[in-house]
Parts: structure tokens; C-alpha cells; sequence
DNA sequence: TTTTAGTTTAACCATCTGGTTAATATGCGA
DNA sequence: TCGCATATTAACCAGATGGTTAAACTAAAA
């Protein structure tokens, strides 16, 4: 692992549990084992390296989510793939969502340059497909939007509120984990259910 | 409105604005009008301030919840009754949720302490009533607390992770209250549709 | 009016923080 | 081996930040 990756590792797992203010460059190079001023070597300033970390967060999860909205499959297959997929990879990467919704609210300014620019997740192609599954009878009426915010509701909020949640059911570490294996396939049946004809 | 009160509502507008290691004591103390002083004068420390934000932001919430969680409606009533009251109250609020999620997921060990001495939402009176109503064939056979978390995903994450489901689903801020007003009544059904047999 | 307790402020301080610099180390092609 | 570009470091810096202090202001009691 050369420099810069030490680097990078160093500042997303800083990055994550920190977020973007309450991060310190000293913390990142402590982290990584080399001097502050590689940091700056490697990445300019903390800006850029963490707009690095962003953005690579990012793009493990856009591509990954479009994928499976653009393919050809129908609503109900898309949102049994959608919700397994996305748990199994937010288990293997529990900081993800926390740090994205976290750093988005608080730079609102960034995030609308951020939505035109970069390769994101976009359910547009989806919604379309909702309305005619609608049409056609397969799907009850519902509001095309509202149904994907639920998915994403219901896969990605336990993760992003996890302090929160585990607090609140009394649930321990592994406690959550077996309910998030649980949601992994009990999820999809609930909202497919809710929504079929 | 003393000086206090002063200080607390900047304190309040700024905290939930740029979280806990984004603000400065001066732009509190900006927000405010008075002098950086008055701030330790009256709370003695930025932790401390903050944690008298941060209590108060709960224990808006907790009660409220609380009184519908431990009320003697049926299960269904109560899924409706906090759905609406939920969503009315956050819409007035709407850095709350983001905020107190924020702070939980970067202060882990003081969620702790938190949940034990304070007075916290706490649903296990609901979900032993869920228990019940199962058994009563009332309501599908659904793991309690993967309900409850159901409640809690369809309800909160659209104002916890506010900016991304902005971006994501290309909606303008009043399209997005628009949408909330709508979530109103249709999650609870939405929720009662799914599990009731 | 004087005293006294509580408020409020300007100025100050030690420390922290992101970032720079100049010097040194490293490795590699000639 | 030498020369040179790249990599790495220790030391440093200016500005920001949380917090303190001592003085000044205010208002009500004596």
C-alpha cells in the first residue's frame, strides 16, 4: 500500500466517524503513521482529500444502485434486488450511510452542484417504469416518488440512524445485525405486498 | 426574551445548523447579539450549552411520543396517531431529526449514559401490546421490533436524510412538504395494510 | 445617596488547527 | 558513482477557537 493510499484509508475511516468539522488533519496522518504535511502533499488540503473520500463513497454505492434501477427486470424483482443488495454491502461498510446523509445536510450548497455533475443514483428511469406497471394494473396507484422513498426508507434509515435506533429498541451490535439480515428479504415482501394488486 | 433565552435559541439555530464541531462559540454569540462572554457567563462551556439544546430537542419529542406509544388505543390507532403527529410536529422542526441523529452517531459513548437517565422515547409498552395482538390473530405474525422500526423509517428518514432525498428525487422544497403532507396519512395505512390480517 | 449583587463587555490568553517551508532522505537512471 | 526528481520530515506560522479576567454598567436594596 503506497502513501497516498495510506492516506486515503486513514481519512475515510477519520472522515466517517468524525465527519468533515469535527475532523483533524494531525488525527488522519496519526491514523495513516506518516507526517501532516504528506497530507497536504497528497491531497492539497482537507478539503479536496475529503471531497476524495465523498465522492469514492459515493461512487461504491451510484453505480452499484443504478445498476439494478436501469436494468430490464420488473418493480417487484428491482425492489427485492435493490433492499438485499444494498444491506449486504451497508453491513460491510456501516459508516457509509451516516457519513453521506450527515455531510450532505450540512453542506446544502455542495450538494446541489454535486447532484448535476456526478454520477449519482437516479430513480428516474424506475418511476417511469412504476407509472406503467401502474397503468398496466400490475402496481396499485400509487405516488411513484413516495413508493421509492419508502424503499429507501426502510433499507437505508435503521443504518443511518443506528445510535439512534439501537438506543431506543435496546437492541446490541449484534442484536441489530441479525435484524438487518432479517430486513434483507422480509423488506421487499412487505412493500411488494403493500403494493400489488 | 432574557438573555438566556437569547443565547439558547442562537445556540439552538446554530447547533442544528452545523452540528456540535461545526459551531462557533462566536456565532452563537453573533446569532444571539450579545458578547462571546455572556456565554460561558450563562452556560459555562460549549459542551454544556450544547447538551441543554440537545436535552431540550428530546424532550420535545419524547413526551409527545411517548403519550401515543402508552396511551390504551389499539395498535393501528397509535401507528396512525404518531404518523400524523409526527410528521405535523417535524415539519415545524425540521433540523431536529437530522440533528439529533448527527450527534448520536458521533458521541456514541454519550448515547449511553443518555438513554439510561434520561427521559427517552421508549417503546416497549407498544411493542408487548403488538406481542398481544398477534396472539389475539388481530395482526400478522411481524417481529415487534422490526415494526416499530418500520414506524420509525417511513416517518423520520425522509427529514433525517432531507438533502439527499432532495437531490435524489429531483423535488423542490415545497414539492417536498407536499410530499410530507401526503405521508401523513398514507404511511399509516400503508403500514396497518401490510400487517393487519 | 451609597452599597451591593447581578450583568455585560472589551481585551486578553493558551492552545489548537490547517497549512507552509526548507532541509533531508530515497531511489533510480545515466 | 553521481545527478536528479520524487518522497518525507521537523520545525514553523498565522489565524482561529474556547475560555478567562478584570473592569464597567445596571438596578434595586439599605
Amino acid at each position: 500500500m503506497n502513501t497516498e493510499e495510506k492516506i486515503f484509508n486513514a481519512a475515510r475511516i477519520v472522515f466517517q466517524k468524525k465527519g468533515f468539522a469535527g475532523t483533524r488533519m494531525q488525527e488522519i496522518a496519526d491514523e495513516a503513521g506518516i507526517n501532516k504535511a504528506m497530507l497536504h502533499y497528497c491531497f492539497k488540503n482537507k478539503q479536496l482529500l475529503f471531497e476524495a473520500v465523498f465522492m469514492n463513497a459515493f461512487s461504491q454505492l451510484a453505480p452499484q444502485i443504478n445498476a439494478i434501477f436501469n436494468s430490464d427486470e420488473t418493480v417487484f424483482e428491482k425492489i427485492t434486488r435493490f433492499t438485499h443488495s444494498y444491506i449486504s454491502f451497508v453491513l460491510l461498510n456501516p459508516f457509509l450511510p451516516p457519513f453521506v446523509i450527515q455531510e450532505m445536510n450540512n453542506n446544502p450548497e455542495f450538494v446541489k452542484t454535486f447532484f448535476k455533475n456526478k454520477n449519482t443514483p437516479d430513480p428516474s428511469q424506475l418511476i417511469d417504469q412504476i407509472k406503467k406497471e401502474i397503468a398496466l394494473g400490475i402496481i396499485k396507484p400509487v405516488n411513484p416518488k413516495q413508493l421509492v422513498l419508502d424503499i429507501f426508507a426502510m433499507t437505508v434509515f435503521p443504518f443511518a440512524a443506528q445510535m439512534m435506533v439501537k438506543g431506543i429498541l435496546h437492541v446490541s451490535d449484534s442484536e441489530f445485525n441479525q435484524m438487518m439480515e432479517e430486513r434483507k428479504t422480509t423488506i421487499a415482501e412487505q412493500i411488494i405486498n403493500s403494493i400489488k394488486k
